[in-house]
DNA sequence: GTCTATAGTGGGATAGAC
DNA sequence: GTCTATCCCACTATAGAC
């Protein structure tokens, strides 16, 4: 074992989350059945329940790895040089557009949160923090990320729509509010 | 017929849509099925695609009243006294609050705009823009307005989250974008 | 760990009689 | 316009043999 992460999975587990993965990037929210997934697999969908209890529990573990995904990307974004702000906005549009099913799995409806790597929704979360002087603010500017992204996947803006103006518009209102002004 | 907008449906059909908006709203989404609501008048399921070609439509009609509301709200919301802005952002957070399954209904995934009152849409989302100078500062408005709105009702703030300070951090955001500064 | 077989649930929708 | 009867679909999940 080369790696300091502790593997919370068995193999199999890993590879089932995997095909999973594919699957729902792939074709969407309504291709992953577990009859499908064990299709992919090559295998009967009722052997899939001896992995795992149930289909939350998959759906959960790509929540999961959503949330890395996102937190890893936030981080680098921070990182970087030039308007932290901005970077943040840029990161989380482009994983939200290069991910838009497992976007929408991860920020659709309630979200069990017993079933997710304890803290990982925090830790994905705080680096919005960072560029304000108060959650609140930070709050505030995560709504404007999250509606933005949404109502883009979910087609909602008129076809017309400048969205990269939009999104500027509201950076540039955002700007106004950190803790360097 | 002493009202001035015509009848677009039976009284039949106006009845059934009324049943379906209760029952969306007292029970959520999962409880608005074909059968239910048959029972829910008193008939039985397939006498209701006498009056409607299949559910979409139904929904589709429940979405139409859905924009009304909003934009009844939104119109007075700029007709009042005080700051617009401030305004639109409690009638927004109001109506999403009041009617968080319509809301969920109305805003959750891809919308066939085939199916609604045509122009009804745009209509309830035009007084957005009135407090900016373009379409693009107002989209990035209704934004933050959705995603504040869809991330209370799904529960995704920390529990001890702040949220009407949140909702004036973004007030005071967007305050600097107006046509008025 | 995989299989076959099956249970159980729920839903949308149609045909044809009255 | 309503009914009965039915179909079709899809899905999650379990039992028990191998």
């Amino acid at each position: 074992m080369d790696s300091s992460v502790p593997e919370l999975r068995s193999a199999r587990q890993q590879q089932i989350v995997d095909v999973a993965w594919r699957l729902l990037e792939t074709e969407g929210r309504d291709a992953l059945t577990m009859r499908r997934l064990a299709d992919e697999l090559g295998i009967k969908a009722p052997s899939l329940y001896k992995h795992f209890p149930n289909k939350q529990v998959v759906e959960a573990a790509l929540i999961d790895r959503g949330f890395l995904l996102w937190g890893n990307a936030a981080r680098e974004a921070i990182a970087h040089s030039g308007d932290p702000l901005a970077n943040l906005a840029r990161a989380y549009r482009t994983v939200a557009t290069e991910h838009p099913h497992l976007y929408r799995l991860m920020t659709d409806g309630a979200l069990d949160r017993a079933l997710l790597t304890p803290g990982v929704e925090a830790w994905s979360g705080a680096p919005l923090g960072e560029p304000f002087r108060d959650p609140e603010a930070a709050r505030a500017f995560w709504g404007f990320l999250h509606g933005m992204a949404i109502l883009a996947i979910d087609g909602r803006f008129p076809p017309d729509a400048e969205l990269d103006r939009s999104w500027d518009r509201g950076l540039a209102a955002f700007s106004a509010i950190t803790a360097n002004t």
